[in-house]
DNA sequence: ACATTAAGTGATT
DNA sequence: AATCACTTAATGT
């Protein structure tokens, strides 16, 4: 591939995951402003405390965003989709303040960074963009608010079968590859406890174990 | 064949 | 529901 084709399909790519939320003008500012990195699965993109400068965005793929302690436990608080942003990042992006939350990817992806200064910018000058950010907003609200509720309502065990179709419907793939381990630790659970549930929910007919790999009967 | 890592299990708190 | 201590099973070298 030649360079100038590689930069074609970057902007195919863009224009692809965001043609549809933006005007002509703010897709040429994106395209010209936006740095496209591409990262691998389990890759982690943002760390707690790590300076904000830029704002990323889906443009193929997923993310996983999550809270994290000193001891390094984690919890999962939501995923962000194609199309999408950490609109919560956006804050911290203003003020050039650290971060609060831990970004990792769920598959390989392609992200679009947007430098931080753009954001105020773009705020006064495109109504498309005032909206999406607002919008984003209100997603990742509401899919905080979802976590939240899981977790101080639902019993470990509904919360884990949960987690699995969330995680079968989000990578579109009923066959979910994941240690118990690694599950127990976005659950902020021990690895001990949720293989008994996932056992669990196999005797009842609702998963097939496999090592390194759970499949859903039905989501 | 051996070491490593994932998963299963009884007992205890 | 968590932790300990141990076993068993799968996989890589």
């Amino acid at each position: 591939m030649t360079r100038l084709e590689i930069e074609e399909s970057t902007i195919q790519i863009i224009k692809k995951a965001l043609g549809y939320l933006f005007e002509e003008a703010l897709l040429e500012e994106i395209i010209h402003v936006g740095q496209m990195r591409e990262v691998q699965l389990d890759e982690v993109i943002l760390n707690v405390g790590d300076a904000m400068q830029m704002i990323p965005i889906v443009l193929r793929g997923s993310v996983k965003v999550s809270r994290e302690n000193d001891a390094g436990e984690e919890l999962l608080l939501y995923y962000i989709e194609e199309g999408d942003t950490c609109a919560m990042s956006l804050q911290c992006c203003v003020r050039n303040a650290a971060s609060e939350i831990k970004a990792t990817s769920m598959e390989n992806s392609i992200l679009l960074f947007i430098p931080a200064e753009m954001m105020e910018t773009w705020m006064h000058k495109y109504k498309s963009w005032r909206e999406y950010i607002l919008q984003n907003y209100h997603i990742r609200f509401t899919e905080l608010m979802e976590t939240v509720d899981a977790i101080a309502f639902m019993r470990l065990d509904e919360r884990l079968l949960k987690y699995l179709v969330d995680q079968a419907k989000l990578l579109g793939n009923l066959e979910i590859n994941r240690t118990h381990q690694k599950i127990s630790e976005d659950l902020h659970s021990s690895r001990v406890v949720i293989s008994r549930l996932l056992k669990q929910l196999e005797v009842k007919g609702k998963i097939k174990l496999l090592r390194n790999k759970i499949i859903l009967t039905s989501i």
